[in-house]
Formats: structure tokens, C-alpha cells, sequence
RNA sequence: CGGGCUGUAGCGCAGUUGGUAGCGCGCAUCGUUCGGGACGAUGAGGCCGGAGGUUCGAGUCCUCUCAGCCCGACCA
């Protein structure tokens, strides 16, 4: 992609209503822009960023053995009505008429239509267990959209649900896809930590949230550094300096922000909508249901929140827009030339390259280098040029090398 | 939903006791620059968030309203 037809250019001052440091970074480089509170259109660079995390998310949900499905954003009063959420709801569901008296709401989760596609199409429990999930715009009217992509009105989630015959087999599952999560984080740069919380609505047993410890983040955790133990704040019953009530080390809190959360569901959702299945007696029994949800963009906002500088953002490998920046110093013919023979190379040898060709002066193209944080930079000015060579930096490590241009590609690719 | 702050050019801001709107950045054109947000010149760009009121006259005063941000409450 050549810079100068990129759409959404860096701007030098972020607006002063938006003061998260997520929201600031990703607007100052273009790759997202607010349209209301919680509301925000994804540029380019951004929707890149959004597309990666997205495909981490498919490779290991695929990984677990379940299957992406998409379900509807509208969604009929009918169906809400059945486990009574229509009402118990209303607050954050976004509600209206549609033709004629049908009411219709926008989805903000899918525990119901989940639960009736399942019962439409599963019968025995020779078809268990099954998982699905699907990558979808979400919906909640929230009280206080805030800290820009971290907590949206319309946002990304991932929400997955599976169905299983007995509670064992739904725990090994329930088990698999927390190593899932862990991995999938991982793999987006974040180090997540499993976190026991509430079960909210949906159930009386514990929810597991994985939780990125961070001082903006909204949640409270208290933990153990000795051991796994953590807990939410708000279940929990130790306090800081309190013994670990698993392996008697020392409780400690930090502020987390929650990019997951996954939740045993029981039979509240197939018992009260009559998902069953029949078993090897002829018995009918209703399935055993988990949800297990996580939000790409927030993950997006978390990872600009922990992984950042004082001049820009510093993209972890696996979800950066692009793997290469290439940046022509200098406005002479030779330099551009030379860049772009070297652009043209990368691009055909299959790597995702930005090249900043614009003619800026050389402190602007450096400086939106850094604030766009792609993770390798490869510099090529008259000075390089003189040494046959260019520069070549990773972001976040001072220390530039010079390596010859035509050894260039195979340094790349290691 | 309570509390606080803020709405003036695309963005950041100034605007005095009420007298008819300005600066910086950005944008356009020209010239000089070219490894850390260079410089000069010229130019375009405004329903002062919206409605109502006070006044000869409102960006400025009053009332209402809308929007955004922050702190709470909420968070399926």
C-alpha cells in the first residue's frame, strides 16, 4: 500500500473530548474515527488491525472444533420473550417497531437465537456436542459509552455457545476453550490472566473473565503471584494483604480490563426455550449449554492501551496493519526510485508493506512512523543509498542496523 | 440515571464592561528546504451546537434543549 493513496492520513492533535489513550492514538493515526459516544467507523489501517485479530480469534475458535456461523442483528420480541429478557433487558437492548406492531430488537448477544437455531436442527444426542460462534456487530444502549473502543454502543464480539449432552463433557470443553483464550491473547500480544467473577444472569456458578492488567482498565482483580488464584473484586472475599485462600501466599489487587469472558450456562436457556435432545435411553433432556464471549475491537483498544510509547502505538507482530514500513527520506528521485524497486520486491515476495512515498519532510514521515507502530521499519534515504544500504529498525528498540539492499529480502523473511 | 466540565473554521484554541469574529495547525498555489513534525509569500475556509427570550444591538446576558468527555451508578 503506497502511502500517498492511503485513505486517512495521521492528524497532529487528537480531539480534546477524547481523552483515552486508545481512542487518542487511533484516531490521531487514522484508524478509527468517532461518529457519536461509543460509535466508531474503521479506517484502513484500522480495519486491517480489526480483520487480524478477527482471524486469530477464527483460527483457534476453529481449533476447538467449532463452527462460525452469522445470526441475525434483528431479532423478534417472540423469541425474547420465551426466557423473559425482553423485559429484563430493555435497558440495554436497543428496541423498536418494526412493520405494522412487531417489535424487534437489536442483538446484544445471542443466547436465544442460538438456543432456537440449535433446537430446529438438533435432535439426538448422537449429533452432540456442537459449537458455534460467529463474528458480529453488537448492540447495547449503554448507560456510559467510554474509554473509546474499550466500552461501545455498537461494537465486535465474538460470542460462541455449545451444547453438550452431559456436565462432563461440557467442562472439558468449557476447559479446552479457556487454553483456547489464553492462546488466542497470546497471539494478539496480550497476556491475559483467567479471572473467577460472577456468573451475571446467567448463571449461579462462577463466570471465568480473562482479564489484561492495566491501570485504565474499569476492573478491580485480587490475585496471588504464587498461584492461579484470582478473583473480581466483586466476589471476592479477600482482601489485599490477605492470605491466598489457595496456596496461603499474598493477595494483591491491580485494575484489569476484561477482553473475555466465558460462562456455564447449565440448562437456563435450553430449559426454558425446550432445546432438548433425546438420549440412548429415548429419554428427552435438555442440552447443556456454555457461552464464551470476546470483543475484537475491544481487544484492538486493550492492546494500544499496554502497548504503547510516548509517540505512537508499538503493534504486536501477529495483528499489526502491516509487518513493513518502508519510508523514503528525503524528496530526490534517486531515493524514490530506489524505494520503490525495493517496494515492488517485498510486495511480490508476498509481504505486507506500507511505503510511505509521500513528499513530506523527513520529520513527519518519521513521526507518523512511529505513531502508526508497524512493527519493522525499513528506512531508505541518500544517506543509505550512499552506503548501498538501508536502515532497518524494529520498533521499540532504539538501535538501527544497515543492511545491503540486495541481502534485504532474505533478512526479511526469517 | 445523579454529579462535574465543555460546545466559536477540518483540528487545537482566543474572543475584554454586550457593538457585527481572530490565532496556530491543517488545506490550496508558488518558491526555497529535505534524517526527527523546516521557512517565506498568497489564498480559501464561520448558522459562534440548536430553539426561545432580554436589548437599538447577543459569540458574550437569561431560559430551555441537544451533543461530547470525565467521576459515580449500571455492565447482559
Amino acid at each position: 500500500m503506497r502511502q500517498s493513496k492511503l485513505f486517512g492520513k495521521t492528524i497532529k492533535e487528537a480531539a480534546k473530548d477524547e481523552i483515552s489513550l486508545n481512542a487518542r492514538l487511533l484516531n490521531r493515526g487514522g484508524f478509527v474515527e468517532k461518529l457519536m459516544s461509543g460509535v466508531y467507523s474503521y479506517l484502513p489501517l484500522g480495519l486491517r488491525v480489526l480483520d487480524k485479530i478477527k482471524n486469530i480469534v477464527r483460527e483457534e475458535m476453529n481449533a476447538t472444533g467449532a463452527m462460525e456461523v452469522l445470526m441475525p442483528t434483528l431479532q423478534p420480541k417472540e423469541l425474547w420473550d420465551e426466557t423473559g429478557r425482553w423485559e429484563g433487558m430493555k435497558d440495554v437492548m436497543f428496541q423498536f417497531k418494526g412493520r405494522g406492531d412487531s417489535d424487534i430488537g437489536l442483538g446484544c448477544t445471542h443466547e436465544e437465537v442460538i438456543t432456537d437455531l440449535v433446537r430446529k436442527r438438533i435432535f439426538s444426542y448422537k449429533e452432540l456436542p456442537v459449537s458455534l460462534y460467529q463474528i458480529q456487530d453488537k448492540f447495547r444502549n449503554e448507560p456510559r459509552a467510554k474509554s473509546g473502543l474499550l466500552r461501545g454502543r455498537e461494537f465486535w464480539m465474538k460470542d460462541m455457545y455449545s451444547f453438550h449432552t452431559t456436565e462432563s463433557d461440557f467442562e472439558k470443553y468449557y476447559d479446552e476453550v479457556k487454553l483456547s483464550y489464553l492462546q488466542l491473547f497470546k497471539r494478539c500480544g496480550l497476556d491475559a490472566k483467567i479471572v473467577e467473577a460472577s456468573g451475571g444472569i446467567f448463571t449461579e456458578k462462577f463466570s471465568h473473565e480473562f482479564q489484561v492488567f492495566c491501570e485504565t482498565g474499569e476492573d478491580t482483580i485480587h490475585y496471588c503471584r504464587e498461584c492461579d488464584f484470582a478473583q473480581n473484586i466483586e466476589i471476592c472475599e479477600e482482601n489485599v494483604g490477605d492470605k491466598c485462600p489457595k496456596c496461603g501466599g499474598e493477595v494483591f489487587e491491580s485494575k484489569g480490563i476484561e477482553v473475555g469472558n466465558i460462562f456455564p450456562l447449565e440448562t437456563k436457556y435450553s430449559g426454558a426455550m425446550n432445546a432438548c435432545f433425546t438420549d440412548k435411553n429415548g429419554e428427552r433432556k435438555p442440552m447443556i449449554m456454555g457461552c464464551y464471549g470476546l470483543g475484537p475491537s475491544r481487544i484492538m483498544g486493550t492492546i494500544v492501551e499496554v502497548s504503547h510509547d510516548d509517540k505512537g502505538i508499538i503493534w504486536p507482530k501477529e495483528v499489526a496493519p502491516f509487518a513493513v514500513h518502508l519510508v523514503a527520506l528525503g524528496n530526490d528521485e534517486k531515493v524514490f526510485s530506489s524505494a520503490d524497486q525495493l517496494y515492488d520486491k517485498l510486495v511480490s515476495a508476498g509481504m505486507e508493506v506500507l511505503y510511505d512515498d509521500r513528499e513530506e519532510s523527513a520529520g513527519i514521515k518519521l513521526g507518523d512512523s512511529d505513531l502508526l507502530g508497524i512493527p519493522m521499519r525499513i528506512v531508505i534515504s541518500n544517506r543509505t543509498l550512499e552506503k548501498n544500504s538501508a536502515e532497518i529498525k524494529m520498533r521499540a528498540e532504539e538501535n538501527a542496523e544497515l543492511v545491503e539492499l540486495d541481502k534485504l529480502l532474505e533478512t526479511i523473511k526469517e
